[in-house]
DNA sequence: GGGTTGCCCGTTTTT
DNA sequence: CGGGCAACCC
């Protein structure tokens, strides 16, 4: 029965001990770089080599798909196909898979979707304004924020008490909040918050059900333990209670997410949330050298309320490494042109550029690195942004797919009804929703019901009889052969073939994209039920560019060199932090800053500028308090006390639009061409997909254009 | 019903 | 400064 158990010897003591304590609750505190991956799939591998447990009575929770991607991929390499059997994904995946088996449980009937947070704050929008709220003065967006984090607490509506409900709109969100539920069930659908909320209710009402999973569960595993919320903290200790066998992995000193629903509390009381539990601590560091360390260490030491862990340098790198350099700018344009000429120093000292990050605090901050890394020459990424399937364009099509596979889908009909504009406005849409409110049924069915003048009439008879042919012809061909059929006969494609726009020609192109994926599905339930979870589509393999991303976006990531700018007082500890959560929200800033530090291998800048613009305003700017907590042994501090005067400045090189040479390849190319522009004047083109150039213009920075409109110089 | 102007407001973001 | 949205006008 027991296979070779060599993957152990890979393991330092305590690694090793977190794998092989198989037996009842316990937390492995595993701080930055120690090895917390590996410790989790050699568990997994360990519990099936030693028979402990067959793969399907382990459930492996992720916090992201990207991280349930990875470990399913470190697994299949250990142990084979014996991984497949392994219950392993995000929580969300797994509330799908639990609910799908038993929908009508829950109020819920088969092929129910998922909601994006679009849908949903239409949703909310819905509700508010057929009560008569004033849209402006309480948001949807606030009030389903509000909801959400009740939802991540595992609260129902009719467990929202009075005092938790005084914060916003007089204490009418719990009511919107029923509304809402009841809304959903409705439309047979679900949002994030219920896959794991419903879960709850299902074990909760049928102790039959939960105690077949409990029983079948042996093992479960969670990563990312200081991310999750009370939800599902509640679902992990239900299920743990049939065999004890949990095993949590986070770092405390890592929570970043509270503002979302996170608990770190759930890692600090985990000891006394499951009984007997043994906590394993991985101090050892396998990433960064001893000032880094230092720095990160000395910083996080400031929280109060940690578990306290000391990462501890590994062998040979005591000593080593450079001093975490500290600089000031006069500015964020400074900063960010000066960082990318420190980036081209670490190039020429022959570092690749897909070892090079820069972190910043705020997404707006990209802009201007995106900039000077153009006028560089530099490839790169902005990570984040607009994933896959938040774009406009895609959530309209999946939209007309949904309609196709239930007409009575009211929210993918309100969509997609006026898309392309059709002459269905405000008036025949109220005639219509009055209608289906009055003979209980969906739009789409109550258009024949609703009072509406003949020409309006007229279009959406003809815009249901095409929904129904395409419903017929979904019975012949798969999923990628309707859509372009389906969106070409609604006229979505002709759509965006009229916009004008460089985007539109990017917006056809992603949907072209969506074809691609919908060629892995066989039916389009398949691809809705699967793509519902899904916020992007597969990662780009990795190339040789520089990464610009949030610190958030961060986590989990290492490179050789990163580059930490804006940390200014306001910026980073952020101001809205600070004002709405005070020292739990510097705490939170501080972890976020000791994610930053401790996702470099070899070298750290920090950086501040005396002046940044925000929302067009220049504000003046001192250093983070965070610079002063960093110990001097530890930094190289370059940067001025004071904030300088202008003349003091020596060097504005970074002032004056540099017009670099950009070198043209031998093959034609139209980067690095100088153009001209009717409305934008002089410009070099910088990047190129298709007719679409991006061009950095000499007095309107960067813009998207068509080839058409220019004239090259 | 659809286009235009003018006002408000502005972190982080995965599922 | 710039996007999103609602009131306003054709």
């Amino acid at each position: 029965m027991v296979e070779s158990l060599d993957f152990l010897k890979a393991l330092n003591p305590q690694q090793r001990e977190a794998v092989e304590t198989t037996e009842g609750p316990l937390l492995v505190l595993s701080g930055a770089g120690t090895g917390k991956t590996r410790v989790l799939t050699t568990r997994i591998a360990y519990l099936l080599a030693t028979g402990c447990a067959r793969p399907w009575e382990i459930l492996a929770v992720t916090f992201t798909n990207k991280a349930a991607k990875e470990m399913k991929e470190r697994l299949e390499k250990m142990i084979g196909a014996q991984a497949s059997g392994v219950w392993l994904g995000t929580f969300h995946a797994i509330g799908v898979k639990i609910l799908s088996k038993y929908p009508g449980l829950v109020g819920l009937k088969s092929g129910f979707i998922v909601l994006g947070t679009d849908d949903q704050e239409r949703l909310v929008k819905q509700i508010m304004q057929e009560r008569g709220l004033d849209i402006k003065k309480w948001t949807p967006g606030i009030v389903l924020d509000i909801i959400s984090r009740w939802k991540d607490k595992g609260l129902l509506p009719e467990q929202i008490t009075a005092a938790l409900d005084t914060d916003y709109c007089g204490g009418c969100v719990a009511d919107l909040y029923r509304i809402y539920q009841e809304r959903l069930r409705l439309l047979n659908a679900v949002d994030f918050g219920d896959l794991l909320l419903l879960p709850l209710v299902l074990f909760k009402n049928h102790s039959d059900i939960l105690a077949e999973y409990q029983k079948k569960f042996k093992y479960i595993l969670v990563d990312e333990y200081q991310d999750t919320n009370v939800a599902q903290y509640l679902l992990l200790r239900l299920l743990a209670k049939g065999h004890g066998n949990i095993c949590c992995v986070g770092d405390d000193d890592q929570s970043i997410y509270s503002w979302r629903g996170a608990e770190v509390g759930n890692i600090l009381k985990f000891s006394q949330d499951f009984s007997g539990a043994q906590v394993i601590r991985l101090e050892q560091n396998y990433r960064s050298t001893a000032h880094i360390l230092g720095a990160a260490s000395a910083l996080i030491a400031q929280n109060e309320g940690r578990l306290g862990k000391t990462l501890k340098v590994a062998d040979g790198r005591d000593g080593s490494g450079d001093l975490v350099l500290v600089k000031s700018y006069w500015n964020g344009s400074e900063e960010a042109n000066k960082i990318v000429e420190l980036v081209e120093d670490e190039q020429r000292a022959g570092r690749s550029l897909s070892q090079i990050a820069v972190l910043v605090r705020a997404s707006f901050q990209t802009r201007e690195f995106e900039e000077a890394l153009i006028r560089a020459g530099i490839p790169y990424k902005i990570v984040g942004g607009f994933k896959f399937y938040e774009r406009e364009e895609i959530r309209d099509a999946v939209a007309y797919l949904r309609l196709v596979l239930n007409p009575d889908d009211d929210l993918a009909f309100l969509r997609v009804v006026n898309k392309p504009k059709r002459g269905i406005g405000e008036g025949a849409l109220k005639n219509i929703q009055t209608a289906a409110r009055e003979k209980r049924l969906s739009l789409f069915q109550a258009v024949g019901w609703a009072s509406l003048r003949p020409s309006v009439r007229k279009i959406l008879d003809g815009f249901i009889s095409k929904i129904k042919e395409a419903q017929k012809e979904a019975k012949e061909l798969p999923p990628a052969r309707l859509a372009p059929h389906v969106l070409q006969e609604m006229g979505y494609i002709d759509f965006w073939r009229q916009e004008k726009s460089p985007e539109a020609e990017s917006r056809l192109e992603n949907i072209n994209e969506l074809y691609n994926v919908l060629g892995e599905f066989e039916t389009i339930a398949d691809f809705i039920g699967y793509t519902s979870l899904l916020m992007d589509a597969d990662e780009t393999a990795a190339e040789e560019q520089l990464l610009v991303m949030t610190l958030h976006a961060s986590k989990g990531l290492e490179f050789e060199t990163v580059f930490l700018p804006g940390w200014e007082e306001g910026l980073f500890p952020h101001q809205k932090t600070l004002d709405e959560s005070s020292v739990q929200g510097l705490e939170e800033e501080r972890r976020l800053a000791y994610v930053g530090i401790t996702r470099a291998k070899e070298k750290v800048f920090i950086s501040y500028a005396f002046n940044r613009r925000v929302y067009g305003q220049w504000q003046s700017a001192s250093a983070s308090r965070f610079i002063e907590e960093l110990p001097p042994e530890h930094i190289d501090n370059q940067a001025r006390r004071k904030k300088p005067m202008m003349m003091d400045i020596e060097d504005f090189s970074w002032q004056i639009p540099v017009k670099k040479e950009i070198p043209i390849p031998a093959h034609k190319r139209r980067v690095g061409r100088k153009v001209y522009h009717e409305t934008f004047g002089d410009g070099v083109v910088v990047r190129e997909e298709g007719d679409r150039l991006e061009v950095l213009f000499a007095d309107f920075g960067l813009k998207k254009v068509l080839a058409k409109f220019l004239e090259v110089m």
